[in-house]
DNA sequence: TGCATATGCAACCATTTGGTTACATAATTG
DNA sequence: CAATTATGTAACCAAATGGTTGCATATGCA
């Protein structure tokens, strides 16, 4: 997993951002005045927010004169589904499947298991 | 989206809890002191990490005398896939070619769009 | 060309985060 | 039953985060 899908999750994080996004998922291409309305932050606080979903290319912008226009970019987000979350997917049915097995063998047979000792 | 998908997208922007969930997914139902091998940083580092993928429901922990387990929830990952992630799937082919479209309309015919004062 | 509008940049601040060290408690083992 | 092992809790600290306020610059409009 790379540095940018780091600095894709690490964006995912505030739902502020997550907010923006949905935005501009409903209509693309708005202005920075645009992105504001809505929100109860600043101006710049919004401004800080749409830096760091730049960064992590799930935005692309255009400048054209005083105003600026925001893109939303989905592939980053497909990208970390393709290489993460979407491997949580495969196994979802067996997972829960083996979690109940698993705390029912072990309530009844205590397994052992080797531990490491603490790193000081 | 709810607070509890907040906790989730907050404990996946960690790049060593996302590692802790990969270990998971490959071997489940491991104890801290598995878990703390493979990570230099120390047990009471992993311990709050744990900590907070179980506050996000993304592990559920058994206790066996005085060893704990951990085993993967696959399902928070899926709810904030088909809430929220999911969505930017269903035109994210769309995306860019509207994306590009936007791009050259606007280099073409410049667009007026009313913008919002600064909050203050 | 002055005024209005849109955005950029910087400094500041409180809170959160991610880690450490130290000590405590509970369970297991020899 | 003492020693060992596994885990829990708390205090501390530096860095990061999420927001604000103030001022500056660039562009558009009347």
């Amino acid at each position: 997993m790379s540095d940018q899908d780091d600095l894709v999750f690490k964006a995912l994080a505030d739902a502020s951002r997550r907010e923006l996004l949905d935005v501009l998922r409903v209509k693309n291409g708005l202005t920075l005045g645009e992105l504001c309305e809505g929100h109860e932050m600043s101006r710049q606080a919004v401004t800080k927010h749409l830096a760091l979903l730049e960064e992590a290319n799930l935005i692309v912008t255009q400048k054209q004169g005083r105003e600026k226009f925001h893109y939303l970019n989905p592939v980053p987000i497909h990208g970390i589904y393709m290489r993460w979350i979407g491997r949580f997917e495969a196994h979802r049915m067996d997972a829960l499947y083996n979690l109940k097995q698993a705390l029912n063998t072990k309530t009844k047979t205590k397994t052992k298991t080797k531990t490491r000792k603490d790193k000081k």
